[in-house]
DNA sequence: TTATGGATTCCGTTCTGCGGAACAACTGTT
DNA sequence: AACAGTTGTTCCGCAGAACGGAATCCATAA
């Protein structure tokens, strides 16, 4: 099945399929998943077999459903730089000062991921958990890692993941969108009002390494507290602070790297 | 390769395997995962490529890592079941309360599994993070819940991981286990006297929702801290207080499922 | 008991994932 | 510059494995 020169594995793909589908849909049962999947229930049956005997299924019963072992690799995929724990206390810091929800925030395969996210004491809660994907193009952390990327790197993203129009003030326009991150370049700084989630505004800065960003810290908040004044100066000032500070951390860092193996 | 009636995938197994073999050594080549695997390159090669094409694995340069994409499907995994979530407000009151790490700990697959983790103010910082994978014959945790397991399940549990011995403390012994299981029945709390990390002691109780186990609540801390009175009176009362309270949560709650699917 | 819906096992065929070898892309060396 | 040397990628023929359909098993219900 593919074209000729598919150097990719069919079988891995339906596996991760079945993970997928127990994603999205929760317990469920078999006859379900192969359904879904328009699959034989005697493929599916298999896949599931082998996900259990892998511990990243287990079964509720006469439900299938995600097996606990996930946990562990995306605490392993979330830790996977050691440099990515150093920024834990600067957003959880900055969601005191602000008020609002702050994030760390990692590009990935063209799309953001929160690796931190903590709730200050105002702060709406929403499901946007840690692991989140998002489109780059549409939040404040998304434009803040971009404007660091080369041109033919955000073309390679954006012909990837394209502009969808997530509220009517997301930027849908190539051109547009390389503008704002000339913009976001000589700021320094990067806003996103409303683009992402109606009502909703935020700000971001990088975090470099060396030379390459290594993601951004973003706060984000009700449009209606997070404007004027202090939307544009006092927590980009903060923001701009913490971000100076965890760079030195994170050059300088001592990778002490504490792993544990115990049962795998 | 594989008995007769093997009903189970080399295939995706094989990709796992790599998988997990970069949560074990972190950003790695492909010949040295290659070598580890004692596979071709071709086929490292190909597996790589299909796990990168899924974004379950990128590349730094010339690494390859673990993708964030495992991430959400931790927390996926970490939320399967609404009732976990409600659970973390109280280790967090525990963790206050005691001043020590409080956890709690579901059973999969025959071993314990850190769902929620909250270190006290005086809690020793370890690396005993969320998803980490215990066996249950040495925790508190795991005793707590295995004693509410018929004797045929903690049969099968036991011969599947055996009963090693983590400390000198640790009940390697079927027989003594059994005791120990009916003791607990009794008490209603659980306790681990050294018997998982030398010099940690534990308390646990069980989380039952309508007839079954839910999970069980853990206070872990020094043994010279968590001794005497406290350790088997006071600690367990407010952990009994809790968990009672959870219960009554759990059972009686609103499953509302704020879920969010957005890029997947 | 029979019927029904689902899960599991069996089996022959096909196709796909496999390793080896050839090829390509770099790096550093003489 | 030509060169080994090293690592990653692509090609290819074949063995073996994953596939779907059918048969079987196992509940629960009628």
């Amino acid at each position: 099945m593919g074209e000729p020169n598919d150097e990719t594995i069919q079988t891995t793909k339906t596996s991760l399929e079945v993970v997928h589908t127990l994603q999205e849909i929760g317990p469920a049962r078999l006859s379900e998943i192969a359904d879904r999947l328009d699959m034989a229930e005697s493929t599916t049956h298999r896949h599931l077999q082998t996900l259990r005997d892998l511990r990243y299924v287990s079964r509720d019963g006469d439900r299938y459903q995600l097996g606990l072992r996930f946990t562990r690799l995306g605490r392993a995929a979330r830790t996977r730089d050691p440099a990515y724990e150093m920024t834990q206390s600067h957003v959880q810091e900055l969601a005191e000062e602000t008020g609002e929800r702050a994030q760390f925030v990692v590009e990935d395969h063209g799309l953001g991921i929160y690796v931190h996210v903590e709730t200050g004491s105002r702060a709406v809660r929403a499901g946007f958990g840690v692991g989140r994907q998002i489109h780059l193009h549409s939040s404040s952390a998304g434009k803040a890692i971009l404007a660091n990327y080369p041109r033919e790197r955000v073309d390679e993203i954006i012909d990837r993941w394209g502009l969808p129009a997530l509220t009517d003030h997301t930027i849908t326009d190539r051109e547009e969108l390389y503008d704002e991150l000339e913009a976001v370049r000589e700021r320094g700084v990067a806003f996103n009002r409303k683009e992402h989630v109606d009502g909703i505004n935020g700000t971001a800065v990088p975090v470099r390494r060396d030379g390459d960003v290594l993601g951004a810290l973003a706060v984000a908040g009700p449009s209606h507290r997070l404007t004027g004044d202090q939307f544009e100066q006092e927590v980009p000032d903060m923001m701009l602070a913490a971000a100076n500070e965890l760079e030195l951390n994170v050059t300088y860092a001592t990778p002490e790297s504490a792993d544990d193996h115990i049962v795998e």
